[in-house]
DNA sequence: CTGTTAGCGCATTCAC
DNA sequence: GTGAATGCGCTAACAG
C-alpha cells in the first residue's frame, strides 16, 4: 500500500463538502469580516476539520498583501551575541504570530544589501537588521519598497530607521569607574580594527573617560576569540600586557582569557577585566567575566514594538554593571 | 516633497512599456522556458530596469507551486552548538538559492510540531530539523504534505526521514583511548538528564568502552553552562570531583571549566578533560578544550544535499580528535 | 518567435 | 445571511 502524497486541501474542497460558497469558508476561518449563521459556521468547521484543511499562507499573502513573515538580517548568527539576539527577535516575532526569514550577511555591505532585496522579494512584512559596523543604510532600502524596518544594535549615521541599542557611553564611563575603585590608574581598551559602529562608540566613551591618563594603551585587534587570543599571547611575551582591560566585545573578553592562561598569567590578579556585551555566556567563562549586561531580550521585543506596534521611538537601553570575578572583585 | 511609497511594479507594467506581452516578459526574467528574439528581449530588459522591476516571489510561489524557501527548526540558536550549524545551513541553503525560515523550539515537542506547521502552511520547499532528543517524528508530518524533510545531529529511532549525524561511538572511543594513554583509568562521563539522542549513544558507547571498570562514575546535569558549573562545585566540595571526565558537550565543558576555575581546582592538572562537540568556540576556552570535532559545515552541506540534491542516504561523519591542553598534552 | 489566456488559492465586492 | 464573480502577480498551455 503506497500512501498518495495527499494533495492540499483547498478553501473549495471544504464549501463543497460543507455545501456553501467558498466566501463563506473564508468567513469562517477568519472569523470575519462578515458574521456567519451559527448552523452553517458548525458545517464548515467539521468539513475543514475532517478534510485536515490548512490555509495556504502564499495564496492568502498574494490576495492580501501581507505575508506574516518578517526579515532578520544578521552579521553572523554563530557569534553568541547576535546568536542570543536573534533567539530573542525570533521569539518575539512569534508572539505577534509572525514567521522569520534569517539570513547571514557577513560583514560585507554588498552581501547585507543583497540579502535585502531577496527578503523584499519575498514580500516580507518587516526588516530586523541587526548589523556590525559596515553596510549601508538597507533601511532605506526597505522604505523604498514600502516595508518597514528597524535596526538593533547598530544603525548608520544618517540613517532615518529607528535603531535600538545599548547606552554605550554610560556602560563604558561605569566600567572605567569600577577599575578606579580596584585601584587602577592606566586601563587599557581593546577595540575592533577600526573606529565605526557601536565599538566605535564604546572606543570613544573610553577616551573621554580617561583623559587623565593621555598615554592609556587602545589596542586593536579582529572580532574573533581567535584575534584576542594571539594578541594576548603576543603581548604578554612583549611584556607589555596592561594591568587592567576593558574589552569591547564578550568574544574579545573570551579570546583575552584563553590566551592569559596559556600564558600562565592569572586573571584577575595580573590583569583585570570588564567585558561590554555581557552575552550570557559570560556568567561562565574561567574566571567568569564581569560586565555590562545588555538587557537583549527586551531590545529584541522592543524592536519588533517598533515594527509592528504601537511605539514609534527607539529609546536607547542601559546595560547594567554586573560584577563578577574577572574584574578583581570577590564576587 | 512627499515621497509617494513607490507602488509595486508588476509584470504588466514591464511588459506595457516594452511594448510586448506578460508572458515574453516572463521568458526573459526567468530564461526561459522559451526563447525569446534578441531585439525584444533587450527590450524589455531595458523596460525592467528602468521601472525597477522586481519580482514578486509570492506570485510566482503560488503559481508554480515552489516557493524557494526552506524550513530551520532549531532546538535553540543562542546554544553555540546548534548556532554554528544552523549558520553553516542557511549558508548551504543560500548556495541552493533557497531562504531559510527559521524557528526555535526549545526542547518541547508540541513547539515543534507546531512550528512545523507553520513552516508547512508557509509552502516550504523542504525542513531542516535540528532537534535534540525530544521531539516526535516530525519528518512523517512534512511528508505527509508532499515535502521532504532531513534530520541533523538527531533523529527520532524510528523515523523514515534520513538523518545527518557524527559517529558518537567512535568519537567516544578515541576519547577514552586518549584519556588513557594519559594514565588514566577512572574516566567519569558527564551526559545529560536522561538518556536519549545523540547524548544518551555517547553515554552507551562510554559504558561499551569502559567494561574494564565497572564503577566508572556517571554524572548528570541539564544541557546548560550553568548546571555543568553548579555541579562542579559541588563535586568539588564534596570531595568527590573525578581526575578524568568526558563531557557530552561543549556548554558541560564550559561550565565545569568555570566550576573548576572557582573553586581553585587546576585543569588539566587536577582533571584531564575532554569534550564532544567541538564547537569552533572549544578553542578558546580557558585551558583550550581537547575535543571530539564534528565537520558541523560539511554535515550542514549534506544535509541540504539530500534535500535538493542528488544524493539520497546520509553517511555518519567522523569527528577527529582535536588535542589541545584540557586532557593535559602540552599542544 | 510572440501574443492571449486560464488559472494557482484565497479574500472580498457585488448582487441576491 | 449567503453565493457568484473578480483579481492579487505570475507561469505555462494554447494559439497564431
Amino acid at each position: 500500500m503506497t500512501k498518495r502524497p495527499d494533495k492540499p486541501i483547498t478553501l473549495a474542497d471544504v464549501a463543497r463538502r460543507a455545501g456553501t460558497s467558498t466566501a463563506v469558508v473564508s468567513y469562517v476561518i477568519n472569523n470575519g469580516p462578515r458574521p456567519v449563521a451559527a448552523a452553517t459556521r458548525e458545517r464548515v468547521l467539521a468539513a475543514a476539520a475532517e478534510l485536515h484543511y490548512r490555509p495556504n499562507r502564499i495564496a492568502r499573502a498574494l490576495r492580501s498583501r501581507t505575508t506574516g513573515v518578517a526579515g532578520l538580517v544578521l552579521a553572523d548568527a554563530s557569534n553568541p551575541y547576535f546568536g542570543a539576539l536573534a533567539r530573542h527577535i525570533e521569539q518575539a516575532l512569534e508572539k505577534r504570530d509572525r514567521l522569520t526569514l534569517v539570513g547571514n550577511a557577513g560583514y560585507s555591505a554588498d552581501r547585507q544589501r543583497d540579502l535585502v532585496a531577496r527578503f523584499l522579494a519575498a514580500q516580507v512584512d518587516g526588516l530586523v537588521i541587526v548589523s556590525a559596523e559596515e553596510g549601508g543604510d538597507v533601511a532605506a532600502q526597505a522604505e523604498a519598497a514600502g516595508v518597514s524596518a528597524v535596526y538593533v544594535h547598530h544603525g548608520p549615521p544618517d540613517g532615518h530607521a529607528p535603531v535600538v541599542a545599548a547606552d554605550n557611553q554610560t556602560a563604558v564611563h561605569e566600567a572605567v569607574a569600577h577599575l578606579r575603585r580596584h585601584g587602577h590608574r592606566r586601563i587599557a581598551f581593546l577595540a575592533g580594527p577600526h573606529d565605526a559602529g557601536p565599538v566605535g562608540l564604546r572606543r570613544q566613551a573610553w577616551t573621554a573617560a580617561l583623559t587623565g591618563d593621555p598615554d592609556a594603551v587602545l589596542l586593536r585587534c579582529d572580532y574573533s576569540r581567535a584575534a584576542a587570543d594571539a594578541l594576548t599571547r603576543h603581548l604578554i611575551a612583549e611584556g607589555t600586557m596592561p594591568r587592567a582591560l576593558i574589552t569591547a566585545t564578550d568574544e574579545h573578553a573570551t579570546g583575552v582569557l584563553s590566551g592569559a592562561w596559556a600564558c600562565g598569567l592569572p586573571v584577575p590578579d595580573r590583569l583585570a577585566l570588564i567585558s561590554l556585551d555581557g552575552t550570557p555566556e559570560s556568567a561562565h567563562t574561567a574566571p567568569a567575566l564581569t560586565v555590562t549586561q545588555q538587557p537583549l531580550r527586551a531590545m529584541a521585543e522592543q524592536a519588533v514594538e517598533l515594527l509592528f506596534g504601537d511605539i514609534s521611538r527607539a529609546l536607547t537601553a542601559h546595560a547594567p554593571l554586573v560584577i563578577r570575578r574577572s574584574c578583581g572583585c570577590e564576587a
